[in-house]
DNA sequence: ATAATATTTAATGTTTATCATTAAATATTT
DNA sequence: AAATATTTAATGATAAACATTAAATATTAT
C-alpha cells in the first residue's frame, strides 16, 4: 500500500495541517483525507504544491508499504 | 512539476515498458502515457503496483522538479 | 535495408475519484 | 472549559485515469 506521510514533516516544519491546507491550496478536509489515507488517488498539481510549500521531495512523503499477502 | 522516471529503474532492472505494463496490470499504451508526463494525477492502486513490480519507493520514481516561474 | 519489436500518439468512452463545500464529531492545546 | 485543530460524513461537479483500437514513429535485430 502507498502513505502519505505528513506528520513527520510537519513537525519538522512546525506546520499546521490548516496552514498547510491554506498554503496548498486545498481545503483541510481534503487534505485531512490524504493524510489519513481516505483518498485513492492524487493530482500531480496537489503533490506538486505539497513539495513546494514543504520544500521537499515526494519520496520524503509518499511510502510504499509491502502488502501482507498472508492476511 | 512532477515527473515520474522510468526509464533509469526499467535499464537497471533489465525490464522493457510492455513487460512492466503486463505486470502492473495496465496497458502499454497508459503506462506510457505515465512515463511520458501525459498524465496528471495517479491512483495509489497504480503507483502501488508499479513498486511493488520493480521492488522500489515511490520516491525513486518521481521527482519533484522546481517549476522555474521566471519564464 | 527490412523485418520484427517496442514505444508513443491520437481518439473515444466508461468509470472512478479528486477536490469543494457544509456540517458535525472528536481530538488537542491553551 | 474554551479555543483551536483535526477528522469524519455526505453530496455533487468536474476532471481525469485507464481501457481499447488504430496508427505513427522509434528502436533493435537480422
Amino acid at each position: 500500500m502507498i502513505i502519505i506521510r505528513l506528520d513527520r514533516i510537519l513537525a519538522d516544519r512546525k506546520m499546521k495541517l490548516n496552514e498547510l491546507a491554506e498554503k496548498v491550496g486545498i481545503s483541510n478536509v481534503n487534505l485531512s483525507c490524504l493524510k489519513t489515507g481516505k483518498v485513492k488517488a492524487i493530482r500531480f498539481s496537489t503533490l506538486n504544491a505539497i513539495c513546494k510549500v514543504l520544500n521537499c521531495q515526494p519520496g520524503d512523503i509518499l511510502e510504499y508499504i509491502e502488502d501482507n499477502e498472508e492476511m
